[in-house]
DNA sequence: CGTCTTTGACCCGCGC
DNA sequence: GCGCGGGTCAAAGACG
């Protein structure tokens, strides 16, 4: 036991380094296929005319300008094809004779009774947008607030023996996080102020419009500061590893290791192994989450023909961090990921969003599982808005089924599972639309369903670090308008005034969408939610990597609406460099070539999967489509 | 040559 | 107690 375990510490110290060589080069080469990747943009772009394209529309009189550039924001292919069409009618009319001036009126008409619905899209879309910055703002301020109260409540020291309730409490408080990465300054500054958080906040507070400072207490004492935590584990965002390390005893960990942390933690809860199932939409093999993976085995798992595959945490050589990965049955396209124990080391920037988010999940699910004392924690699910805006499904394998029809992952233990379905599409439904989710396949728990799909990890196309997770809603690139819905979605995780941004984000939502998708968010569990968020400190973390995630796609928008969108989305952001530097380079390391994809650069077609790229496999490299056992 | 992936075998827990 | 299935190990091959 003894001799594995330091053979694989060699392996994995010697690992590391290859490890992210590949990476990068697996990134090198996404970015350059992104162009393969690009969604056929040939219609919508040939459709939708350019403002200055006057040759198109210009010589109908009534089209003016300003319209022109306002029909192209609504971005609505579909209304752009028709237009376009009358314009080039509109041509020809021109060099028609007086007889059939008729038809010209007609058709003049038609084309400014286009105009007017547009122009009135345009401007309940512009409300959307600023309700939701209104609701950013809103929920900012709170944040401070809810960082500022818990920074008071974690103050008493809790040093008994009791880690694990400890932890529990605590955890939530321990959480600073950062919302949008830092530039490279910033970054500096941060790693400089790492000690003092209250410090961090308040610079980033004052310098950059959104900051959630990721930060721990305990590792912020202890740790120093590192830009390249990659290398140096220094933490500059170490935040979730401690907390993780103590809410997530690793089972196998506990068995192998024998430190006596995690005996402790054994000790003092067995049962509790607590683990997050992050399903997302992802063509890859893995979903490239910012760690470092090492791939131990493969099993075919009963009742799914895709073989699980088992992987370690190589950013430490200790780290008992592990993670199954495994198609779902029912939709090749989802990738189930499961993760299992705490980083004992400072993660990549690319990797602490999930690793908030995850930590999130985990806190939720544990606090909820005994704060409920229900094994089926409803309680907690319906209770946490923690990842609202994320589908959250808990279950405790004891008791409950799986989430997962075919999957089983309760038998060698009892894992107490929380599921994000980051999956913006049924699995088996032909609606791309999240809101359509509900589906007998979840049976067991409270689901959050709203707009916001967080993708995680790179695209063959975007190749980003799962940081930089895409905002997508599965849906082809000509359902952009409902991005904005989405947006409104995840700020409606984040909002406290809940029956404002039901109101208008969701009503908007359903009053453009509810023909195609009658089914409502349920109000009431929102509503339940959202009121929740107030309250629960673990939103804060699911924010700060939902948040960060949709930045991330901001950073990486190309052009088009998409950009202006994702710069406001940055909220005076200033830090995030559109090029992929600055904070862009550290968190979203991969972005692309910006407009490559015009216009649509958040919303990415279900063929351009924000997943890591099949070479990113270093992360987690293997083809999941090899079959052993 | 070193590292990583693959994959068959083994271990262990759980249910019957 | 036995069988099943999940999870892990570790040797061998692959890869850079």
């Amino acid at each position: 036991m003894e001799e594995n375990l330091m053979k694989m510490k060699r392996r994995d110290d010697g690992g590391g380094g290859a490890v992210i060589k590949k990476e990068k080069t697996a990134d090198s080469s996404s970015s350059s296929s992104s162009g393969d990747e690009e969604p056929p943009p040939a219609a919508a772009v040939a459709v939708v005319p350019k403002v200055g394209d006057k040759r198109t529309y210009c010589e109908n009189e009534d089209m003016k300008p300003s319209s022109l550039g306002k029909m192209e924001l609504s971005s609505s292919n579909n209304k752009f094809s028709a237009r376009s069409d009358t314009g080039r009618t509109g041509t020809d009319y021109s060099m028609a004779s007086s007889s059939s001036r008729k038809e010209q009126d007609e058709q003049l008409e038609s084309a400014k009774a286009e105009m007017g619905e547009v122009r009135e899209e345009n401007q309940r879309l512009k409300m959307y947008l600023n309700r939701i910055m209104k609701d950013y703002q809103e929920l900012q301020m709170q944040f401070y607030d809810i960082v500022g109260q818990d920074s008071k409540k974690s103050r008493p020291p809790q040093e008994n023996e009791h880690q694990e309730q400890q932890v529990e409490e605590e955890e939530p408080e321990l959480v600073s996080l950062t919302l949008g990465r830092l530039s490279e300054s910033k970054r500096e500054d941060k790693g400089k102020a790492s000690g003092s958080r209250h410090g961090k906040e308040e610079e980033m507070r004052g310098n950059e419009g959104l900051s959630l400072a990721l930060d721990c207490k305990f590792e912020a004492s202890k740790s120093e500061v590192d830009d390249e935590p990659l290398q140096n584990p220094s933490p500059v965002n170490s935040s979730q590893e401690p907390k993780e390390e103590e809410t997530w005893p690793p089972s196998k960990a506990v068995k192998t290791t024998k430190s006596g942390g995690d005996d402790e933690v054994l000790q003092q809860n067995p049962a509790k192994k607590a683990r997050v199932c992050v399903r997302t939409r992802c063509d890859t093999p893995t979903m490239n989450d910012g760690c470092q993976w090492r791939k131990y085995g493969q099993k075919i798992a009963k009742g799914n023909p895709c073989p699980r595959a088992y992987y370690r945490c190589t950013v430490a050589p200790s780290c008992p961090v592990r993670k199954q990965v495994q198609r779902c049955a029912e939709d090749l396209s989802i990738l189930i990921t499961t993760y299992e124990g705490t980083h004992n080391h400072p993660l990549p920037m690319s990797a602490t969003a999930m690793a908030s988010t995850t930590c999130a999940a985990a806190s939720m699910l544990l606090s909820g599982s005994t704060s409920s004392g229900g094994p089926n924690i409803p309680s907690s699910a319906s209770s946490h808005p923690a990842l609202h805006g994320l589908n959250v499904y808990v279950s405790d394998n004891s008791k409950s089924k799986f989430y997962l029809p075919n999957t089983s992952l309760s038998s060698a233990s009892s894992h107490p599972t929380i599921t994000l379905d980051l999956t913006s599409t049924p699995s088996s439904s032909s609606s791309p639309f999240p809101f359509n989710r509900f589906s007998s396949a979840y049976p067991t728990t409270a689901r959050y369903n709203t707009t916001t799909s967080l993708s995680f990890g790179s695209s063959e196309s975007n190749t980003v670090s799962w940081g930089n997770g895409l905002l997508t809603y599965g849906g082809s690139s000509q359902q952009q308008p409902y991005m904005k819905s989405h947006i409104g979605g995840l700020n409606i995780t984040g909002r406290v005034p809940p029956s404002t941004v039901e109101n208008s984000i969701y009503q908007s939502f359903m009053q453009k969408n509810h023909q195609r998708h009658p089914q409502p968010p349920l109000p009431d569990t929102i509503a339940a939610a959202t009121k929740a968020i107030t309250t629960d400190p673990n939103f804060q973390s699911a924010l700060a990597a939902a948040l960060t995630s949709i930045i991330g796609a901001g950073n990486n928008a190309g052009g088009g609406g998409a950009e202006s969108l994702a710069q406001k989305l940055k909220w005076g952001e200033q830090s995030f460099a559109v090029n992929g530097n600055g904070c862009g380079s550290s968190f979203f390391n991969k972005s692309p070539p910006s407009g490559s994809q015009p216009g649509s650069s958040i919303f990415l077609p279900p063929t351009a999967l924000p997943f890591s790229n099949p070479k990113s496999a270093s992360t987690s490299p293997s083809d999941t489509g090899n079959h052993s056992n």
